[in-house]
This record gives structure tokens, sequence and C-alpha cells, in this order.
DNA sequence: GGCTAAGCGAGACGGTACGTCTAGTCTTGGG
DNA sequence: CCCAAGACTAGACGTACCGTCTCGCTTAGCC
């Protein structure tokens, strides 16, 4: 039978099994350590000592700590801004820059910044926050995009990904670059005037 | 009378004069330090070795090395994008975009972007780069802006600073996010889909 | 009662035998990494690596990585040098000697040197090292030295262990405190002199 | 004048001098560790917590721990035994034998059983010990021999070198290998047959 | 033939110490 | 007061082994 056919990618988990335990122990001292003493504040050292996970037994799992923080930030990323899933395109988009801006101040804004440049430093990280954070959410706002073109809402002429560029961009540069607060009222108006163009009417 | 007083604000200056060449030294193997191995290779201890500048006098000048970087930055950032001061304020804009554009790959590029991570951690630094490099660059664009919109070429409801978030957010956010390359055509599409705007024409 | 006859002082074998082949694949591992790298590459890691057998199975036979080595050093002292059995106690003795000064700066006399080291922050190796080397051989000794008391060729008011003393004391001194080469003809002198004194005859 | 050329080997000592609380307040942190917990506990780690010392100050000075426990041996050895200096080189020899035999389980006893294993893995340590501590005492014992048999007590065909060994190999063996207390009739009888010799008188 | 030990390979785990690196401060001597 | 040299405290880094612990599988005697 077809069915039957094992495929087995794989190959069977030898040895012990690892403990769920040490995953969420180190993420979570992760979370509460940075939220304390800022990314600084989380060495290997200071979250192995909180969670009581060894330090060995986190090198076992993750390469440095960037790689720590970069897979918490895609676990509260996903959950403290979950990628919109409407009908309306264009409702989505602006639900998803609102979420961006309204955590910008908190954790995961907090986390990117400093991820950020640790990326420059270590391609890896950079990989790694592009992979699990940037493409997931991009790729969504790229398909809106798409459907709000198709529904004659957005001209066509533009390529999906620019205009996630052009409507993220801001809010982006002024979190990371600015160092200024976002709300929704900033975020309102960057979905205003890059929709409507900053040309004079005539 | 006795000591010849100087009545300059700095009380009078006593023992040896503070020599140029320390600060020039430093700065000039600082950025060839991070030419050759990035950011993370200017540790203030190998500035101190490549230069011959002794630490001690690094750190009288200096608070800390993101400070050394920073000035690095402020200098070599006006040198190789000079403000524009044309009289056509759209092209000081295309040409300013352009500038920063091309340089994001190359050495100040670099910088800025271990810079932004640095920023987060210390606020000093954050203050720093901002005022040093930020501030005067989005000055001249935010005024080339007001110019471009007192000759009715730019509609007059934008406040001018929101309007260099558009313009120069997304060349950010793809130097800085997406670790994409810049190029002319890039800015030029940015400049032309934000001056007319996403939303389909009837 | 069939049952009821308690002979045997081991109760009675239950589950799987012990394989043979992990007892010698140990050893053989042990040896290999000793020659190559000396005491300290003998890790158990490298053991087990080397000798594909599981921490777990060497832990279950030997309590730590120095009683291996001790098993190690016992089988090939025998081997090494065999204790002489002949008629002649003072020839037995001598054989003994330069048995001993033959393999000192072989694998032999690396275990001991090392061993002795792990012998004084761990007690057991100790007692293990004793008995299971040195009391069979100065055992051997000590009774050709009696021998010889007997037959008359040694004075007899001086006990057959301190008799050992002055014969083996200086070769191992040799070996372990001094570091140098022992040739037959050392071992030669050393007999030499011990029996005959060192005061000046009138 | 030639008296005035200065050769001036070390060029002149630039920077801030050594503490010399450093070397002190490690050596007797040292002592303390392993009078408390034997060599093991004499940790690079420990010491520097004990003695306050930062860990890179002490690796300033020493390459590893075993040459910081050379080092403490080197200075207790002579403190505990004083090399003797008497006229009567017979009486110069068995003070000596008893100091050794004295000190054998106690702090340098202890040191010396616990670096012998060391210097065999590493030759440094083997160098540094022999040179530093064995060296100038068999010197020493060596010359009171030389002169002894030109006073014509003791023989003169023996290399006093070798008569050292069967000396002093004796008072080794029993506490190295044998692990068994040292006395002073012990010594005395060491001292005694060594002089006399085994063989029987007719 | 099924049950119950034990042996075994694999590998996760909590630990300890290692030796290195960098930061930033302090001390010394000379200009 | 400036400067170069370099000792110093402090603390994280990532690595190497240790000895223990689960796993799933194999091998045997016993009922």
């Amino acid at each position: 039978m077809l069915r039957n056919r094992k495929k087995s990618p794989d190959p069977l988990p030898r040895g012990r099994r690892r403990s769920e335990h040490v995953g969420q122990a180190v993420l979570e001292a992760t979370r509460a350590l940075i939220t304390e003493g800022g990314y600084s504040a989380a060495t290997i050292e200071a979250i192995s000592a909180r969670s009581g996970v060894a330090k060995t037994s986190i090198y076992r799992r993750w390469p440095n700590r960037a790689t720590v923080v970069v897979d918490l930030l895609m676990r509260i990323a996903t959950e403290a801004v979950p990628i919109p899933t409407g009908r309306d395109p264009q409702r989505a988009l602006r639900t998803e820059m609102k979420g961006v801006a309204e955590v910008s101040d908190q954790l995961p804004g907090q986390l990117l910044r400093a991820l950020l440049g640790e990326a420059q430093r270590d391609p890896e990280v950079a990989t790694a926050l592009i992979d699990g954070v940037f493409h997931p959410r991009s790729d969504a706002s790229s398909r809106a995009i798409r459907r709000a073109q198709e529904e004659g809402a957005l001209r066509k002429d533009i390529p999906p990904l620019l205009a996630v560029d052009l409507l993220f961009g801001p809010i982006f540069y002024r979190m990371l670059v600015r160092h200024q607060p976002l709300n929704d009222a900033y975020v309102g108006q960057v979905f205003k005037y890059v929709t409507e163009g900053l040309k004079a009417r005539k």
C-alpha cells in the first residue's frame, strides 16, 4: 500500500528526551531579566542562575545568547501581535501597523532594537531575525496588499513588497532611529498620507 | 598680576596641552579596525594598541567606546554625504536620499546599525546619535519640504517632519531591518510612490 | 528442597550477562589514548567515544577514571614485568629491579606517575594502587630477601620490607622525582652499593 | 668610566608597579585552601575568591594553578626544612633526612605528592619542581657527601649524587608510593643500613 | 511464552572550573 | 596637567569533563 510507506524523516530519537521544562524556564528567565534590566542584563550566566538551568544545557540548544533572545522574540511577537486574518485587507494592514506601534515601547520593541545591533555583528542572528520574525509578517502584509490591488483599492503598478516598505518603514524608523513614541494617531497619519500621496493636487 | 590672570571661562590651562595627535590617531584607528573587523573589533584595547594612544588618554576624552564611534560616525557622515544645499528642494531631498542609500552598505551604514543596538542599552549613545547625526540631517530635509510646500509642489496639510519619516523611513527599514541592498532605482521608486500615493485613481 | 540450598554467596545472576567486549574495548581505548596524549587525554568521554562503549556502561564497572587506569596498569604491569620466580633470590631481585627500570619511561611508568598524583587526592585510588600493583610485587621481593637471609647471603638483622625500600626506593626516586632515565648500569650500581654499604672500610 | 656604563638589562620599568599584596594574598589563600581541602580545593577560582585577587591578576603572574602551588611549595619547603649547614656532614645529612620525613605528612608532603602527578602531564611543572625544590636540596646533600668522603667517613668510589639517591630514595618511596608514615626511627634505620650495607659479614 | 532483571548505547542534564577577553579604574614615571 | 605603560578589579564568555539521569532496545534466566 502506498499509504503504508514509512517516510520517517527523523531517524528516530535516541537517548534521553529533551525536557520541556528547560526551554520554558530559559525563555521565561530571559524575558524577566530583559524586562527588569534590559537586553544587557540577559547574560547566559544570569539566565542560567535565574532559571536553574545549567549553562551547558542552554548552550546545547542555542549557540549563543542572541539566538535565545531571537527565539524569545519570535514567540512573544506572534503572541503580542497576532498576524491579522480578516477579510478586509486594508483593515488588516492598519491592524498590523497599529499592533507594531503598540508594542514598540514594550518588550518586543526593546528586543528588536537590541537584536538589530547584534545582527550587524553576527549574520546568523540577522538571518534568524529576518526568517523568524520579519518574513512571516511582511509576507502576510504583502498578501493583503495584493488582495487590495485585486479589489481595486490600491494601484496595481507597485510591487507589494515595496508597498510594505512604504507603510511600515516610517513606523520602524520612528521606533528604531528616532526613539520617539508611536500611537494610533501617528499610524493613522502614515496610512493616510502614504495612500493619498504627498503631491499637491491642483 | 602675578599669575597673568586669564579671564577666559575655562579657568586657566595648567600643565601639558592636549596633543591634537591623540584625537586623530584614535579616530583613525577606530575607522581602520571597524573596516577590517566590524564594530566588535573596535575594542578600546585594540584602538589603544593600534593608535599607540594609552587607554587612559582615550577615556579622558570619551566616556566609553560607543561615544568614540558616534564621534567617528558624525565626522564621516557629513564627509561621505554632505547635506545638500541647492535651490531646488525636491532635488535636494532626492540627493539626500540617494546619499543615504549609497553609504548604507559602507562604513557609515555599518556604524549606524551597530550604534542603534548600543543606543538601546545606553540612552547617552541614543542622544548622541540623534543629536549628532540625525537631527542635523532631518532638520535640513524638513526645511526642504517646507520650501516645497511653499512653492506649491507638496501638499501643505502634512507636517514636514512626518513627510521626512515617509521618505526616509522605507530606506532605513530596508537597510536596518531587511538588510537588503539599496540603489538609486529603489530610492527613485520610494520617492515616486510616496509623492503620488498608493491609492488607485479612478 | 533444592531451592533452599544457598551455597552461592552471589545470589544468582539475573538479567543480561555482561559483555566481555566492553571491558576489553575500554581498556584498549584507554591504553591507546594514554599512549598518544598522556594520562590527561584519557578522559571518560574520550574513552567512551574511542571504544564505542557508553559512559553508563563504563561507570557501571569502574567508579571513576582513575580506577580504570589502575585496572589497566595492573594488567600491563604483570605482563611487561612478570614477577621473577627463579631459585636464586639475589638474581630474582636484580631481575625485578631491572624490569622496573626498563618500563619506567614506557607506558607503565607513565601511568604510575599520573596515578600517584591521583592517589593523593583519592584514597581509594591509593589503596587500589597499593593493593593491586605494589603489594604483590614487594611481597615477592620481600620473600626473596628472606630466602637470601636464610641462605646466609644477606644479614639477618634487617626487616625484609625495609630492605625492599632500600633497593627499590632509589629507582623510584629517580623515576618519579628526578625524571631521569634509568638503565641497567644504574640498577647495578644501586644493588652493589646498597649491599656493600657506603661506609669506608679501613 | 667603565663603572658608569649602565648595562641595564631590564630597560626600566614602565607603568604601574606590581602590588606586593597580590602575590602574598594569593599564596596565603592557596596555602589555606590546600590545608583545608587538599590540592584539588585550590582552584584558581577559589583562590581568587578567597584572596580577593582577580583571576586576571593571578594569570598575569602564573600560567596555571600548578605553578602557583610550586611557587608556594618552594617557599614553605625552605621554611619548614631549612637546608642544614653544620660542619659535620653526616649530621647534616641525617638532619635533612629527618626534616623530609617530618614534613612528609604535612603540607609540604601533600603538595609534593599532588605536584608529582601534575608534573607528569606538564613538563614545565616538572622542571619548576626539580629546579625550584629538588635541585637546591640534593645539591647541598651532594656536597655534604663529598665532604664526608674527603674526611674519610664514606667510601670514595661512589658518585655523590648516587649516594643521595640511596639515602633519600627509600624515604620518598615510603612517602609517595607506600603512603606509610615516616618517623625518626625509620630514617635512622635507613641511614644505618645504607651506610653499613646489606651483605652478611662472615 | 510472557515476565522481570540487568546490560547497553545514546544523549540530556546539573555542575564545576577552566583560561580568555574586555571594560573601565588606578598607579607610576616622565614630559 | 598630559601622556604611555601596564597592573588591577570585575564579570561574562564559551568549552571541557564530570558523574547522574532517562530513554528505548537487547539479552537472558525464571515461572
